[in-house]
DNA sequence: TATTGTTATACTCTATAACTATA
DNA sequence: TATAGTTATAGAGTATAACAATA
């Protein structure tokens, strides 16, 4: 094994950032969606209901779908879940009535809260081999990359 | 902004580990993609060729679909595809000739090195806004998930 | 009979395109 | 005519199941 050139250099492809980011992404994806199962949601509709906890709060459904960088049609599907499941709201703007803006209602809020607190729960074992200051830097580093790439973050 | 209804510490779902790690691989992920299709590469072909590069070299193929946590079939045609790009090469086991062992070939080993190349390229612009500090931090982190997680990377 | 690789099929996810209703 | 949402269709990716060769 020669690959013991210091810092990020040789190495082969596992170990760079991308490639191990796009692996530990699915792993991480595929177990967020694992815990998530139960309460009926798949991660993109947690995605959708976090923009609206977060954002200017009412969107029309194509500024969703732009925020997500997602396909309106996906919002449509992903809406009528939610909606089935009561955890948003579709009201047509009376200024336009062809724009359908989505709220979070109060289950919704709640829903989104379960979610959050599985993913924390998740976390702590995910991320249970690293010290807390590994921990703190993986967050910090993550928040960077992902305001970045123009992900939702904060 | 008091959003804090039911123990919402700080910052909410898109601050978690596992969700940012989500949507953070599914980014570099494509963008890993995108730089590797003018080579005629998927990710997983380079995780296959990278697994054969690696590891106790020779699998056969439900060797390396346990490797990759693939199902078998799906080796099939990715080795069937690399085998076309002259990258792999498929030598019956003399000893049980049921078993395809795969080696990769000179030309493999070439391309492999072209895809490492073009990684760490996009690794320095993925990770552009991060301090060297950081940039090692995250890389230690990941190194050390990645393991977790029982992904290939040392 | 069990196992390796292969082929055939189906399913999930998401995008593109066609349609409707407003504007 | 153009736009928001919806519906219909299609494609990529991957898994499951049936099958052939070898053990």
């Amino acid at each position: 094994m020669d690959d013991v050139k210091s810092g990020n250099e040789e190495g082969g492809i596992p170990t760079t950032v991308v490639f191990r980011l796009g692996t530990l992404g699915t792993v991480a994806a595929d177990r967020f969606a694992a815990v998530i199962e139960p309460l009926g949601l798949k991660p993109k509709h947690v995605g959708l209901m976090a923009a609206l906890a977060h954002g200017a709060s009412a969107g029309s459904q194509q500024d969703l779908a732009a925020r997500l960088g997602v396909v309106p049609s996906l919002v449509v599907s992903l809406a009528d879940h939610l909606e089935q499941l009561g955890a948003v709201q579709r009201v047509r703007d009376p200024a336009d009535r062809r724009r359908q803006v989505l709220t979070l209602t109060d289950q919704g809020r709640d829903l989104l809260a379960r979610c959050t607190a599985t993913a924390r729960d998740l976390d702590d074992r995910f991320t249970a081999a690293l010290t807390p200051a590994q921990r703190s830097a993986l967050q910090e580093a993550l928040a960077i990359l992902a305001s970045e790439a123009g992900l939702p973050g904060h």
